[in-house]
DNA sequence: TAATTAAGTTACTTAATGTAAGTGAGTATA
DNA sequence: TATACTCACTTACATTAAGTAACTTAATTA
């Protein structure tokens, strides 16, 4: 591995949101707070890693997790700041993969 | 694994270019066409995965590979039309990189 | 009482990544 | 002429991440 020369924000971010699954996750909480069951269900992966993305998503300010003290408590995943300052990324890979996939 | 309910064309377009290095590589390809030792001396990627993702985005339709019959022969990888496409994606990476973080 | 739901966790298998060293053709250096 | 070096990879191996399935705990519905 060599000392990189390019930048390393560019760097960080990439390794940020690049992770397996991670952009589907953001896309998806882009229609919305959810709860884990929901996004479980709209997307193809696994509540194992889906338990194991939303924590990386929330240690890095990505993802907002709220716990509702209701009985039963429910739990709602949604986007901070930092989450949807992404729109932008997401809608522009929308509309790539209409166009070229 | 569920089926998922989400765009399948998403799903497709965030499975390939969200493989680990590949943004890395396409931000790097648009600063124009590049040799193998370039991009690897670029970025903090080994000669084994740059050679393994190159090939990934070559299959992809997103990068293509210049064989220049020179002596030594030169071979330069560069963006296709698909590959250029991303640019405002890559763009906005970028910019939510310097905003965030 | 039995089955179901929510939000996970545990255990285990398979696939991807990282590291280091090697290859083969050509080039420059002592 | 022998040595070292560059380019564009490849091979072998160790480590890490992802995928699958079953389990948990508490509450809820049939």
């Amino acid at each position: 591995m060599n000392p990189s020369t390019s930048c390393p924000k560019m760097e960080k971010a990439t390794q940020m949101i690049s992770k397996r699954w991670s952009l589907l996750i953001i896309h998806q909480l882009l229609a919305g707070p959810q709860r884990f069951c929901t996004i479980e269900t709209a997307l193809p992966i696994s509540g194992r890693l889906l338990s194991e993305r939303l924590k990386d998503l929330e240690q890095e300010g990505i993802v907002n997790r709220d716990v509702f003290p209701e009985m039963p408590v429910r739990i709602e995943y949604s986007l901070t700041k930092k989450g949807q300052a992404l729109e932008p990324v997401l809608r522009g890979i929308e509309t790539w993969a209409h166009e070229w996939t």
